[in-house]
DNA sequence: GCAATAGTGTCTGTAAGACAATATTCC
DNA sequence: GGAATATTGTCTTACAGACACTATTGC
């Protein structure tokens, strides 16, 4: 035998005697929807987008990027000191100054020869952000060009490595989430309307209770997770951002529903 | 310019100028109910348990093995010409001799530190099997045992790496899609009668229109995803193993219900 | 007053929950 | 007949969907 002990074994263990993983990478599906107040007095039209960056053709030396020129999800290496999770959140911030938001993990992309670089691993995130954020942003060191596209224009776009299946996930996932978590809040201001919440809602559901606006209006005050926004005296919150007659604001409770198929 | 295009910068590329992971891994856990047909004619009692491996306390050379002794998931080392998913089967079959089974990535766990060998990433899988499936497992080459434990079980128990964290993150997983998707098929027969589902559901949930043995029963032959058994000539099949009398079975269809909270 | 959104009322059919009653069958 | 599970029936209240109607307000 050789070692004694664990410890001793560790000091002895040398991870270049296997195989290893030549990269591992955080990629980020970050949306929004652009609430547009088009006109004053309308609810807004609400329109689902994606955050992409435009792959550089080359780096400050001259050398030619990989997957250059082709739009991409934002993302990068993780470093050994810190989390895939982490790593999203440097990366938001290094390459698209977007700070802040809310990241949740949704799948991870392994398959032999995804990167001709190697053998590199690409954990998904998706993030969610308010329309104001974007405002904000602009292209830092890598990316050539950032912009907002729907699911529509991606299709047509020329993507960098398997984006394009990580972007089809992320908006199924979003989907999902959207109906079955309350994470509608995070694309809407603390406090909200109904009819902002509607418009939200609409973006992946054609449920009557949905577009049913009287059934919507009628239903959404007892959902357990919403409640009305109050000022200090108990009054009812209410703008009219929406329409000229004012209207009242919710916003969202600490609870997580568990909706059931049975 | 050093290199003139992609292919030729590519052939230039070495992984190993940056720092790169260590290992990166697949862990399963195996989820199984116990339908426990103590008498005849009577419906199952299901309990939910997890497999687990204890890990060898040294290998075939005498040398310790790294968290040797404690219990873990079953598991292993990622090869570099397979994805997680790949590896999470051969695993599967190989330390736990179980075949067959459905799979879900449900998280990845990275947190720098959680294995003492360096940066080493796990991809955690649930897998679900069949009673029947386990009784022909057996141990295999670096486990040592092999057991089925429930979660209050699991509690008491010494878990190496980050085990503990995931198998509660596992049992959250599979309660939430037992009651939002249906891979409550995944714990029963191609064709089950309305109680055996219910020992499943109730695994999990307390919802009076499964606890209520009327409701259920009244509504289950409704729900979009289910249908009864019939054979040939389309009569209902029926059998009699949770009852005297004889009832009906049903089977899942082929449709994904999208539950909402709203 | 018009237009547009917010919010209420009404009506009908269906669903949910509680629970009683009946059916079947092995022993 | 008894025991245990399966299945149906009853009743009451709640909810869903459709849609008409009222309210508010800037222009």
């Amino acid at each position: 035998m050789k070692y004694q002990n664990e410890e001793e074994m560790l000091q002895h263990y040398d991870s270049k005697e296997y195989v290893t993983p030549d990269g591992y990478t955080a990629d980020i599906a970050v949306f929004t929807i652009e609430l547009a107040y088009k006109e004053e007095y309308k609810p807004p039209k609400a329109e689902l987008k994606l955050l992409l960056i435009q792959r550089a053709k080359s780096d400050k030396d001259g050398e030619p990027h990989i997957q250059g020129g082709k739009w991409a999800l934002p993302g990068g290496f993780v470093k050994p000191d810190e989390t895939a999770s982490k790593a999203a959140v440097r990366e938001l911030s290094e390459e698209a100054s977007v700070n802040n938001i809310k990241l949740k993990h949704f799948g991870v992309y392994d398959t032999p020869g995804r990167d001709k670089r190697g053998w590199i691993i690409s954990n998904a995130f998706y993030a969610i952000v308010t329309n104001d954020y974007l405002y904000k942003r602009k292209a830092a060191d890598d990316a050539e060009n950032v912009g907002l596209f729907t699911l529509k224009e991606i299709d047509q776009l020329e993507l960098a490595f398997d984006h394009k299946i990580i972007i089809h996930d992320a908006f199924q996932m979003i989907r999902k989430d959207l109906l079955q978590t309350t994470v509608a809040k995070e694309f809407l201001p603390k406090e909200f309307t109904l009819s902002e919440l509607r418009s939200v809602l609409l973006l992946v559901s054609d449920d009557p209770g949905i577009v049913n606006n009287s059934a919507f209006v009628r239903d959404a005050p007892k959902y357990p997770f919403l409640e009305e926004a109050r000022n200090q005296k108990g009054e009812i919150k209410k703008t009219n951002r929406t329409a000229k007659q004012m209207t009242r604001m919710f916003r969202f409770k600490d609870f997580q529903p568990m909706p059931s198929i049975y």
